[in-house]
DNA sequence: ATGGGCACCTGGCTGC
DNA sequence: TGCAGCCAGGTGCCCA
């Protein structure tokens, strides 16, 4: 579900409610996520102040006085700021208790979200180490993306989704990048032009920051930490909108599907 | 090295 | 109403 815009969303909201305050007790009701969460995580977090929130790509960055959490979201996760002692709901994975009477809850239906805790360097782990820089770095810039794509076949949709090339941008947003940038999706990658390099650079980053102003996308359970749905989906030009009028210049938009995964773009627009 | 396909999992919708 | 089939925002891993 989450693509970067939801998982920022997410970090505001979490550090604004939990900076500061202390760990009581982690408690699990399912261990069962992608990966299983450590059996001995709860001994491991009790007692430990939360020093800040960051964010790497998807995955949530939780410092703590002697090591950091990393959570992904999945496909379908949600995090949530309650009150201590709220109803549990179908498909809540862990609370994450705090001395402040806030609980920090964990929704996943598919669960195919993540929870890892580390003593190390955070960028260093295995699921971090190889993750492309961050759209918003300045070394995100046209010349990195042209080189990159000169000896890549692949379609320039599935650059946009490899987390080793691009991060940040999923199968919502790769379409959205390339209708801004008025690049056909099934462009071989190596036939990109550094001018196109430049317009998608500036589009994923338009793209993502007006995704963020609007506190995200929501489709189908993606709520902010508020429990407030992402008001993005209204302005989206393309997802989800095959055979509505392009919001520029009236053609149809088309899907088709790429790698398993629905692209949509406008014909008309798009090279 | 690159890229394609599968796997993980649950739920909602469509069409018979 | 029931049920099969398909689709859904991610990404690690295996194989050619």
């Amino acid at each position: 579900m989450p693509e970067l815009p939801e998982v920022e969303t997410t970090r505001r909201g979490i550090e604004r409610a939990l900076r500061g305050s202390r760990i009581k007790e982690l408690r699990i009701y399912d261990r069962r996520l992608r990966w299983p969460i450590e059996q001995h995580l709860p001994e491991q977090l009790a007692g430990q102040q939360a020093l800040a929130v960051g964010r790497r790509a998807k995955y949530l960055l939780l410092n703590l006085e002697r090591g950091t959490l990393i959570l992904h979201l999945g496909m379908s996760g949600s995090l949530r700021v309650l009150h201590a002692g709220a109803p549990r709901l179908k498909h809540d994975q862990f609370d994450l208790a705090f001395d402040s009477g806030l609980d920090l809850r964990f929704n996943d239906p598919r669960r195919f979200g993540s929870l890892h805790y580390t003593h190390e360097d955070p960028a260093q782990h295995r699921l971090l180490r190889w993750l492309a820089p961050e759209p918003f770095d300045a070394s995100f810039d046209a010349d990195y993306l042209w080189r990159i794509t000169r000896t890549r076949r692949a379609a320039i949709k599935q650059v946009l989704m490899n987390g080793r090339l691009v991060t940040g941008v999923g199968n919502i947003y790769a379409s959205e990048v390339l209708l801004r940038a008025r690049i056909n999706p099934r462009r071989a990658s190596r036939r990109l032009t550094l001018k196109d390099c430049a317009r998608l650079v500036r589009a994923v980053r338009t793209a993502l920051n007006a995704a963020i102003r609007a506190g995200g996308t929501s489709l189908r359970n993606y709520v902010g930490t508020d429990g407030n749905p992402g008001e993005f989906r209204q302005k989206l030009y393309v997802y989800e909108r095959d055979g509505k009028p392009c919001r520029v210049c009236g053609t149809p938009i088309r899907k088709i599907t790429q790698g398993a995964r629905s692209s949509y773009f406008c014909p008309h627009c798009q090279h």
